[in-house]
DNA sequence: CCCGAGTGGT
DNA sequence: ACCACTCGGG
């Protein structure tokens, strides 16, 4: 049985609004550490890994894995229906055909109950390797959503070109080319602010905008991104969850012609 | 001859808007004491009744008893054409063609003035009984308003049950069912925010969601929402308008298929 | 009274 | 999935 309660309906919410553009299938893996889910995207490129650790839950029980195959539409309308603020907790039998999300408003005046149908969904559960990227990139998100946001209006491509002392985002397009360049930097008192790069080897690798695009609907989720990048290897954007847990995107690169 | 002054047009326009996606065509029945409408909506299952007094207007003046026949999108679309905090005028003469809306900006450097043909638009004045009702909730109409959209997403039907100490709302669908209770309470601070359950007898009743989803459009003519309920008998589900008058709707429950 | 977010419609 | 409108907050 499953039973876990978060304090504010709204990570799970955000949580899910994070991932439903990208996947609309996928199955919620729940053991006694906390709740991963694995997914691709529909057209394969971009694969999403999440973890929501057990400590971000204000309580948590899991006796044995179970499997929950959810519809992420029908899911996030639930979820929709509590308050932000509201608690929300996840119910499941062991082998279950329906999640149960009960809302109760923190004045115990109001309590919400969703039954949702589950589903089979076969899915690989693939291995990630951890890999060795030759930069590592910590960013606002809201900065790296607005650079995204701003390029996808001139093309469908954006290159990320990191040397020591820059980060350079560039886009072309028929109408006009953009570029935004950021210098590493240090604020102490707003660390959330700083710009961090961590470089063995230099990179310029270009990425699609439609799948950064989808990347960047996890931007509520931490203030923070890091951005792991190697040559001819699927780039890393993670956002980490204060309470615990991530959330992670795979997106290979496009490859030079010449390649 | 009628000349109505509401001090702020926002008001005009909150009921127009209130009722405009329920009837399409009605009259507005003028008389010293204010103006009324009765009207059901296309498929006659929902009944308007709405009053707006003398007092919800700063001048107000009705010789004889006027009956303006209107269609309420073009009325609306003529309301949208001031500012909120306009002051809004009508004007008809005694056995009129036409209403004059005037709009007069509060600095009185603006004055705007259109005119509506009116219709000739055969209705039954409907004699309402005051009817007794078996429980009566009042409780947030914005509350309510939610209550309504979330369920929606799930059936078409809503089912009320209203006990001594809890009000619950219910609906079930393909893909899952959900349901709020709502436990009746007294906010002393903001009482616009309490719940309040007066029963002489349970109920449980079932609505039709489109009707409820056209009767939460008006969920801004007022803070509370009150809904009187009885066995086999029409609901009445009423707000009131702070300066005077009321909105109501009447609408009968679904019957269960033993009936 | 303006702005941002949430919601409903195309 | 995107855009426009409406509503609530500053």
């Amino acid at each position: 049985m499953l039973e876990g309660k978060f304090d504010e309906a709204s990570l799970l919410k955000k949580i899910v609004d994070s991932i439903k553009d990208s996947v609309k299938l996928c199955n919620f893996n729940c053991t006694e550490h906390g709740i991963t889910v694995q997914a691709v995207d529909d057209s394969r490129v971009l694969l999403v890994s999440l973890l929501v650790g057990q400590s971000a839950f204000s309580e948590y029980r899991c006796d044995r894995d179970i499997t929950l195959g959810i519809d992420l539409e029908s899911f996030s309308k639930i979820i929709k229906c509590g308050n932000n603020e509201d608690y929300l907790t996840l119910l499941a039998e062991d082998s279950p055909d329906n999640v149960m999300t009960i809302f109760e408003d923190k004045k115990k005046e109001r309590v919400s109950e969703y039954s949702l149908k589950l589903m089979d969904i076969d899915s690989e559960f693939l291995k990630i390797d951890d890999m060795d990227y030759d930069t590592v990139i910590n960013m606002p998100s809201a900065e790296f959503a607005k650079i995204v946001r701003d390029l996808k209006n001139l093309s469908e491509s954006l290159t990320i070109i990191v040397t020591k002392d820059s980060v350079k985002f560039t886009s072309e397009g028929e109408s006009g080319t953009g570029s935004v360049v950021l210098k590493p930097f240090t604020d102490m008192d707003k660390p959330e602010e700083s710009v961090k790069v961590a470089l063995s080897m230099p990179v310029n690798l270009t990425f699609g905008l439609k799948y950064l695009g989808d990347i960047i609907k996890a931007t509520g989720l931490s203030g923070v991104i890091t951005i792991k990048l190697a040559d001819k290897t699927p780039a890393l954007f993670e956002y980490k969850l204060d309470a615990g847990g991530y959330l992670r995107f795979y997106l290979a690169p496009k490859f030079d012609e010449d390649d």
